[in-house]
DNA sequence: TCATTAATCGAAG
DNA sequence: CTTCGATTAATGA
């Protein structure tokens, strides 16, 4: 159904490298921006976001993962501190394996080292896009940008039929603007024929 | 059904 | 575009 090139691991091999299962209620936090960057992370069951806070305490959402998306890695690779904070957004089951005992991993089993590097790439890849069309000052461009993305990260079929699964809320905080914003804009996208909504639901 | 949360709208800056 | 105020729809206990 769906086509993340990115990678996912075999829990029973996570385990086998001592990896353990995590569960957070709705809304913890799992890291926070400024932390030592010390797990991989695996999400079972649930969402979470990544997202920052500026000055004036708006918040902006980097991304939103689900499914048996993974999370956190980036930064073992580096001995850095976390960028950014990982929240859950419903109750999630993640898988946690220590940077070490995930570099012994990635080691050990060249496949899926290889699988990793097309994940990170595949990653850049939209990041780039993103941020273009995150830099556009034109609100529509900010928003089909970001569907754009959306639909090719996360699904791969019919070209009109793509749900997406986020409040207007959500949209606004990883579009920077805000929801009135969003949902007039998204109304002038409907009324051009670049999108679909029916109850509430947004087609694209 | 009541209460909380999300989606909308209109008007003003 | 954003902010404010107010209303209405949707969701869950």
């Amino acid at each position: 159904m769906k086509t993340i090139s990115c990678m996912n691991i075999a829990p029973e091999l996570l385990y086998s490298y001592g990896a353990e299962d995590k569960h957070y209620r709705k809304g913890e936090f799992i890291y926070r921006e400024g932390d030592q960057a010390l797990y991989y992370y695996q999400i079972i069951k649930g969402k979470i976001k990544q997202n920052n806070y500026n000055e004036e305490g708006k918040e902006f959402i980097q991304n939103i993962l689900g499914g048996e998306q993974s999370f956190g890695d980036p930064m073992l690779f580096l001995d850095k501190f976390y960028v950014m904070n990982a929240v859950s957004l419903t109750d999630v089951d993640l898988i946690r394996l220590s940077g070490k005992k995930f570099l012994e991993l990635l080691r050990k089993n060249p496949k899926i080292s290889l699988e990793m590097n097309a994940c990170l790439s595949q990653r850049l890849y939209f990041n780039a896009i993103m941020l273009q069309a995150m830099s556009s000052p034109n609100p529509l461009l900010r928003l089909k940008g970001l569907l754009d993305y959306l639909k090719s990260y996360h699904d791969d079929n019919c070209d009109h039929s793509f749900h997406v699964e986020l409040t207007r809320q959500q949209i606004a905080n990883l579009t920077g603007l805000r929801v009135e914003t969003v949902i007039r804009t998204l109304k002038k996208m409907e009324e051009q024929g670049i999108v679909r909504i029916e109850n509430r639901k947004i087609l694209y």
